[in-house]
DNA sequence: TTTGGATACATAGGCTATCTGTGCATAGAT
DNA sequence: ATCTATGCACAGATAGCCTATGTATCCAAA
């Protein structure tokens, strides 16, 4: 088992495509910390998982990312969701919803 | 990705406990079945999964096992949900629904 | 009657995705 | 001064499901 398995396997690029698509684009940590907060604390992506899916849904095209001023000697890296983003996170959505609502008519019941 | 990841990782305990629970005893190849017709054909869980699946939760004393026949000349395991995988089933229903419903909290709005 | 599919169990090995640990670096608070 | 937060990134470990394979029985269709 995984010791916490806060983000379900596979749902990780999801997540952080949505969270571009709600708020616009945004840094990497700024990505883990809105999903945190809108989670209420539940989904903690932790940075060795989340600049590496950052890294992967870069180089599918899903989104730009643009190195920016961040402070007088910081830089950050801003990414920013891209039409074909846009189409993944549609049917990684669906897909979810599909598998979810499955597993809820299986478990739902007493 | 996986393939055609049906059965989300870290779900799949669940699903079989939940199974068990709901219909009783049954034969590795009946939750599967089961479980297949319970979510509409959506979650197919294959018999390389199964079975390392219910020697695991037996191992965990989860489930009892017990030999049958299943006709004159075929045997069948049937298995048994314990006190303890009882508990254990509702740790995990608990612990997905808090996962679900806070990648609910990120993904529902438009 | 023979072929295929469903039933029924089980293991070995591979693959994928997340997490842990590590490293670098700046900025603000205690 | 030290701790926490910000900010990026990689290597290796770990966990868990899937593919492929093997054995064996039963039944229906061609």
């Amino acid at each position: 088992m995984y010791p916490k398995p806060e983000i379900p396997p596979g749902t990780l690029d999801m997540l952080v495509l949505k969270t571009l698509a709600r708020f616009g684009p945004m840094h990497g940590y700024g990505v883990a910390k809105s999903i945190l907060q809108t989670s209420d604390d539940v989904l903690r992506v932790e940075e060795g998982s989340l600049y590496p899916a950052l890294q992967r849904i870069l180089r599918k095209g899903w989104v730009t990312a643009d190195w920016v001023a961040a402070g007088p000697k910081r830089r950050a890296r801003v990414y920013h969701l891209t039409r074909e983003g846009r189409k993944q996170l549609d049917a990684e959505l669906s897909e979810y919803r599909r598998v979810a609502s499955a597993i809820e008519r299986v478990i739902q019941p007493a």
